[in-house]
DNA sequence: CCAAGTAGCTTAGATGCTAAGCGAAATAGG
DNA sequence: CCTATTTCGCTTAGCATCTAAGCTACTTGG
């Protein structure tokens, strides 16, 4: 239960792939829901939203690919962060049936108070580690990303492949 | 764009906390929503499933008191991973009320084929790292488990504090 | 035994997602 | 130039799931 009783090689690693990455996965799902409902919004909107923050500017369609929702959704998600006012629509001048989703930047007082906290205590995330151990650990990190959209785009052709085969046992 | 342009100390270290962690965080709610799908299960029940996997049996309350869903959403949680045989119910020997939820281990083949493969491929993320290269991600690692659930709690405590301010400009 | 607290379920209402289909705009082919 | 096809975003109907409130059953303390 406490951090600091590994001792093997392997372990070590295998530790890290099934045991941290699956706690990590947990509990950074919940960490985000929680900012969501922080923030006034439902956990798609969130998540559409951080998209939008890290990837800038993009279309609804890609948002819909991205995230594996529908068109349909999608609108609904953009209607309301557009209400709340954490985007802007522009119409594509190099095509009229697009509309260029905009994140807004200049964040209300609310978001500033939450995430400069959160930011704060972040910075003891990374104390007492040296330069080394920092390009480790991003490195780790990085790979992690990749992996994680890397298995997303194959579950998702798997499920495509399946097609339907429900009501298995009903 | 790609991974290995890091020049400066303290740069690294605000890279890491503010844009690759941020960066995971989004891929991995992403990632977990696609396991969901994949399983037939909603994100909400799929993140009760991991809390019972990674904390062992536990009762209806507490679960509601992680995922912060009301006892209402956890009937409903319950109920259907229940049918979908992921867990057992049984009474509390010692309080009559209680019901002890546990998660079934023996999964079925579609588990082990989308977890194995998922599981071979996790190896790479700690390729080529060394010992003390692998402890230092550990450790980051678990602090950033404490970080969310500290985070998530202090989100909820104020959520308390600050009530109903709702209506805020329709 | 009775009062108060706790656990889980039920219900009503609201929200948000999917699936299917629409019109408008861009592209391809003749 | 003109038509056919594709793509994009939106609308609608239906459904799944969440919250809020209230209920019953059980436990605990006087």
């Amino acid at each position: 239960m406490n951090g600091s009783m590994w001792d093997g090689r392997d372990d070590l690693a295998d530790v890290i792939t099934s045991d941290l990455s699956r706690r990590l996965s947990t509990a950074t799902v919940l960490f985000h829901h929680a900012v969501a409902e922080r923030l006034g919004l439902g956990p798609t909107d969130h998540k559409c939203l951080d998209l939008l923050y890290e990837r800038g500017a993009m279309t609804g369609s890609e948002l819909a690919a991205i995230t594996g929702l529908t068109t349909g959704a999608v609108t609904g998600v953009v209607a309301r962060l557009e209400k709340a006012r954490h985007l802007t629509r522009e119409p594509d001048p190099r095509d009229g049936r697009k509309q260029i989703l905009r994140p807004v930047f200049d964040a209300s007082p609310e978001i500033v108070e939450v995430f400069g906290s959160i930011r704060d205590d972040a910075a003891g995330l990374v104390a007492g580690f040296d330069d080394h151990e920092l390009a480790a650990i991003a490195e780790f990190i990085s790979r992690s990303i990749d992996f994680s959209y890397r298995r997303v785009a194959i579950m998702r052709t798997e499920a495509i492949s399946r097609v339907k085969e429900k009501d298995h046992d009903r």
